[in-house]
DNA sequence: CGGCTTTGACCCGCGC
DNA sequence: GCGCGGGTCAAAGCCG
């Protein structure tokens, strides 16, 4: 679980009981959501790297660097280098979920057959080339999808506490949810 | 004034 | 080859 480090402050295994339903799956339409799920709905891992597809889950050790330079690279090379990605679903009001890191916006799309738009994130550490995207799902608009591409190379920029209170609060949503 | 968001345009991959 | 959809760029504007 360390792997996940790169995006998720690493609080410790301490208090937090959430269950994080974990899954590594090369395809994302596989993944269904609406079971009895906790604050954090689901977590995927998306990992193709170099054409190859990876079936051995493993997380560590595939940062690729491929620079995408606006069709400007190599031609022959990196055709279908892609960084490992992760995916997770949060029951939440907000669209952002304040993960520690700082993030600057970069992009907003409208994505077919879905009610609302995708916003591109970028981290703003310097030399960090971390992205994420957050979407609401248009099935349940109480769930916001985030995808992760990359880890951080750096430290996290906010206290461990702002997480954890992060969490609690999906907590909190998740008592809400086990109401109505 | 610097950092961030907004937004339209552009680029690219893919399916037909 | 063409059109569509997704991803990114970059200028302009906003805000603390």
């Amino acid at each position: 679980m360390e792997n996940f480090q790169g995006f998720f402050p690493t609080s410790s295994s301490s208090s937090t009981s959430l269950s994080l339903n974990l899954t590594s799956s090369l395809d994302y339409s596989e993944f269904e959501c609406g079971k009895d799920n906790d604050g954090i709905l689901g977590l995927m891992a998306d990992i193709e790297v170099g054409g190859a597809k990876n079936e051995n889950n493993s997380l560590v050790g595939t940062t690729t660097e491929s620079e995408v330079k606006r069709g400007k690279t190599k031609k022959g090379e990196n055709k279908k280098i892609r960084k490992p990605r992760y995916a997770f679903q949060t029951r939440s009001q907000v669209d952002i979920v304040d993960d520690g890191y700082r993030w600057r916006k970069y992009g907003h799309k409208a994505v077919k057959n879905s009610k609302f738009p995708r916003s591109y994130y970028r981290c703003t550490h310097q030399g960090c080339k971390v992205k994420k995207q957050v979407q609401r799902l248009t099935k349940d608009e109480g769930i916001v999808e985030t995808t992760y591409e990359g880890m951080h190379s750096h430290p996290i920029q906010k206290t461990n506490d702002n997480f954890e209170h992060i969490l609690n609060q999906m907590q909190i949503y998740t008592s809400f949810k086990s109401i109505i």
